[in-house]
DNA sequence: CGCATATCTGATATAAAATCTCAGTTGAGC
DNA sequence: GCTCAACTGAGATTTTATATCAGATATGCG
């Protein structure tokens, strides 16, 4: 959990704790959300300088909600994106799309070199989405009929 | 270029001004630069309620630096993508890239149902990558190595 | 073991970006 | 021209994150 002090990073008290902190999180979280939840002997200053780290090292990745809003999850995979539902705000882990060889051959047209992407998709998960066999859904599928504005382009 | 009243929005003013001076931006800008080159009767508020206006019509698109900055650009397609620049910041529009269809049929997987994606894809345009040819290119291809650090996951 | 020092920390100030509030103004339709 | 809902500007406020800096503390070395 703290190995990442082999990164040349000194193990310290509070930063014990964070990783002690995020490790119990089940779901990603704020920065704020995790510093209510340590000792309130640590500044919050220390604990965005350690997701700073963390997020450098690979153990966390950041995950932005269609709302702007920052989160920050453990990282299992190595690089990978999010699917984020728009009703729970659950992020699952998109396994099985290789955006990057699509993206690299795209780019090849415009002569640019890609050197990294941000990539967020907003849904409905499987718990949140209307479903026809259940509900035989009927009854605006999209209620929200704005919930497509300003994050694409 | 104001034809977006046709939303039931007023002709004001402000407005007119607004969309005037964008049609004056070479490239992509900040809403507060934007401010700047507006009659100074204008209030910043004013600005941000006008360009949220424009990005809900699809007049403007919004462009997500690398840093973290929000820029808004005169939008021409439908729904697209950015190529952005990291070193000159310029902007282009990733053409001949159908992420769609590889999103959605990875997204069957986890029985996903996507409403919308944000995508940024970051790197070294044709100006500013390192030409082989024409500087047979030594030295440190990439001085910054933390360039990918944090905006992917 | 104990010292020196560079790293780290907490409190707080600060910055940046965008929205909220609300009284006053203005455009559109009649 | 009148009316009124839509709009506006000023400034206060919120949110999120970073900067500052004196004091605390790991770590390596003797």
């Amino acid at each position: 959990m703290e190995a990442f002090q082999a990164r040349g990073y000194r193990s310290t008290s509070p930063r014990r704790a964070i990783a002690v902190a995020i490790g119990a999180e089940q779901h990603h979280f704020t920065a704020e959300e995790l510093w209510r939840k340590l000792p309130r002997s640590i500044g919050i200053a220390t604990v965005y300088r350690t997701l700073k780290i963390l997020v450098d090292a690979d153990v966390l990745c950041r995950v932005l909600l269609e709302d702007g809003g920052l989160r920050y999850q453990l990282s299992h995979r190595g690089h990978h994106h999010h699917l984020i539902c728009t009703e729970c705000e659950v992020s699952l882990d998109l396994i099985g799309c290789d955006i990057e060889d699509t993206l690299e051959s795209a780019s090849h047209i415009h002569d640019f070199e890609i050197t990294g992407h941000w990539l967020e998709v907003y849904g409905l998960c499987a718990d949140c989405a209307p479903d026809e066999q259940e509900l035989s859904g009927r009854g605006s599928t999209f209620a929200r009929d704005d919930s497509n504005d300003g994050h694409c382009h």
